[in-house]
DNA sequence: TGCAATTATTGAACGCGTTCAACAAGGAGC
DNA sequence: GCTCCTTGTTGAACGCGTTCAATAATTGCA
């Protein structure tokens, strides 16, 4: 067999990207962020720090990766917590708590995440082009939670509502970052208690004579949403 | 007259802490946060690196400065644009529209504090001791905001409004930080299109009819008030 | 097969935020 | 005046994230 020479086709690079984001993704999770140093990271790989440099333009980038990972993690939990299930509010519920669940793990340093979150400049930002699939996965998780529920909003706001759901996903998310109690029981309770909330305010919504709020609403939203501030800083 | 005798009585310590601050501040508007040096902070304020940080723990410190003198300035636009108007929304519009104009000139480094805002870690959170003083302030202003207007909230939303207010607030800057419109006329527009909302909101919330969500929302967001998540990682 | 072009990899450097041992100034108590 | 103690101040160092010119390895093409 030609070993050494059979696998350098396979992506020599990826390969090496591979080994990196691995060593790197190990040191977080035992050091946390600030603690690991990118030499330290780039010793694990057994690579060159300038190398690491070659594959990741930053330690920050780094990170992303881990949205990445736990996003794909958070899918994987869902899908089967919502299986068969019909009621909107359990659905919703379901899934947040999935997020929480699969998040754990990072906690120690997600606060790395949101920091730059918040970051205009970072392409970490939620709202950037960067995580763009990310986010458009995370919507797309919640139009499932929606479409596939026996919830029927109207029109105008079921095109809106994966957008505030994951919005509301996202203030829950921050909430937890800062959140220390033990087992993240606070967050439960928030979540416990507002999706209740939510439901109602969206069934509230779809009555008639809140119409006039609704409409009001919907369209502030949508008018900031594309060419949206946020999405026009972060694309940039 | 004894000059340079008499005037080293009058906190040493306080003179050369001032002369660092002011350099800092004149730099960072100059050329943003990160162009920002330290070296050049303290060339610029006459003294040596080290002595910079015997009177500034860290760089970032430097920066709650701002939030502080952007918050007097606040406060100063503020008083006039709410006297003998009691018209509430109007007040809250006059105040949040002041908020925008002074906080402009800090616009372009304005993202650094709200990047450790969203980091528990950091003093500078919004959330935490260090920046308690302030936040208090801020929540008193919100208080008159209500107080002095011609509404009538039901006690129990009464007590809770300033504080709801001052998060309202706080979300309005988070969207202004990323708002790079001419003008930041988006966020105008977020200003001017949501108050109404969330006046109709508030006098709605004073119905009986809607009396049980409105309790529902209060309890929570009381549970979650003191001994909140937030406070206790910030105040840590 | 040979050669240019592309892709990987290195190690040394730079500039930065931050720390620290050392030293100076200025008072308080004798 | 002298000693001790607190407060200020310095400059050199450290470790870090990041950059870059140089070089090796690999690939695409004639």
């Amino acid at each position: 067999m030609t070993r050494k020479t059979a696998t350098p086709r396979a992506g020599k690079g990826e390969q090496t990207r591979a080994k990196i984001l691995d060593a790197a993704l190990a040191l977080f999770m035992e050091r946390g962020f600030e603690a690991t140093t990118m030499r330290a990271v780039a010793e694990e790989a057994d690579v060159s720090l300038g190398n690491a440099y070659y594959y990741f333009e930053s330690k920050e980038e780094l990170v992303q990766a881990f949205y990445e990972k736990s996003h794909q993690e958070h899918l994987a939990a869902t899908a089967p917590r919502l299986d068969g299930e019909r009621d909107f509010r359990k659905r919703v519920l379901a899934t947040l708590h999935a997020k929480i669940d699969t998040s754990e793990p990072y906690h120690r340093f997600s606060g790395v995440l949101f920091r730059s979150a918040a970051d205009p400049q970072s392409p970490l930002n939620p709202f950037s082009g960067a995580s763009k699939r990310v986010r458009d996965e995370a919507i797309a998780l919640m139009e499932r939670v929606v479409d596939e529920s026996s919830l029927g909003p109207p029109a105008d706001l079921r095109r809106e509502l994966p957008y505030l759901l994951w919005l509301y996903e996202m203030g829950v998310i921050l909430f937890w970052i800062f959140d220390t109690s033990r087992e993240r029981r606070r967050t439960r309770v928030l979540i416990d208690r507002t999706v209740p909330i939510v439901t109602r305010l969206i069934i509230l919504g779809a009555n008639p004579i809140l119409a006039p709020l609704r409409k009001a609403v919907l369209r502030l939203i949508r008018d900031l949403r594309d060419g949206d501030a946020l999405s026009e800083a972060g694309a940039r």
